[in-house]
DNA sequence: TATAATTTGAAAATGGATTTCAAATTCATA
DNA sequence: TATGAATTTGAAATCCATTTTCAAATTATA
């Protein structure tokens, strides 16, 4: 796959090769730091939002804060995939599981709504955390 | 409803007046100041937590930014609602509906998860964005 | 009334995200 | 391969909702 410059090979190959797992722009730019790598911050910033909209990377609200994440658009891997976050603790957990299908059906035939599962993140208590 | 201080009042009967909206702690603020209240803004961000912590108002994430929405805890509104936020226009929509207990449930008995539906955001594209 | 405990709020700090803009790089075409 | 145009980069500044700090004001209790 043709990267444009170096700096987008460089944050789009971290995601590739870590696929399984979503990032912080800033956790982003400190591992491509750490791993020698030649990049500035506003730089990941940008190639991050480019990626999000040539459709490589998909990116999602999950923190309390501000906290944006980013991970690469495996499409097998992403499919009825959604996030659960809990407030306690604060793990986000992924999900594959075909309810999402029922739920977006439902909002859209009576609410005219088309629900994005890669934005959507549902909050609430963790099993661990409900058990202690 | 005994107030601990003026300040605690002011911010939670200005809720309650507005029981069918939510507010940002910014504009929860200035909604004060322009109606002639005598109050910090540090103190509306804490009496704003303290009233999430007794139960009195709900809060939720509500932003593509740090944004959080406090409403008054009406609860025969607040009951079955939750909110589908428009990813094009922004527009933050109430929707009364039964569905969220089969969501819920579903979720608990397949995930041992416990939603929390004030706390969750479905994102999206609204009506009005999808046919323009 | 004196003393302790709580609450207030202006100002500073925080922190992820965004903007700015001059320098570096890449591209186009002659 | 030059040369100028277009794009990309990234350090630094800025943004902005939120949080922290802490001394002063208020309220509660002895």
């Amino acid at each position: 796959m043709g990267y444009k410059t170096k700096q987008s090979r460089l944050v789009c190959e971290y995601l590739k090769a870590n696929a399984e797992k979503h990032f912080s722009a800033e956790e982003v730019y400190f591992a491509l730091l750490s791993n020698g790598g030649k990049i500035g911050r506003t730089t990941v910033y940008r190639q991050l939002d480019r990626l999000v909209d040539e459709g490589k990377v998909r990116k999602f609200a999950a923190g309390d804060n501000d906290a944006r994440c980013y991970q690469f658009a495996d499409n097998e891997r992403c499919h009825n995939h959604y996030h659960l976050k809990c407030s306690d603790c604060g793990r986000l957990i992924h999900t594959e599981c075909d309810f999402l299908d029922k739920l977006s059906a439902h909002i859209f035939a009576d609410h005219k709504f088309i629900i994005d599962g890669s934005k959507t993140v549902l909050y609430g208590i963790c099993e661990l955390c409900a058990n202690k």
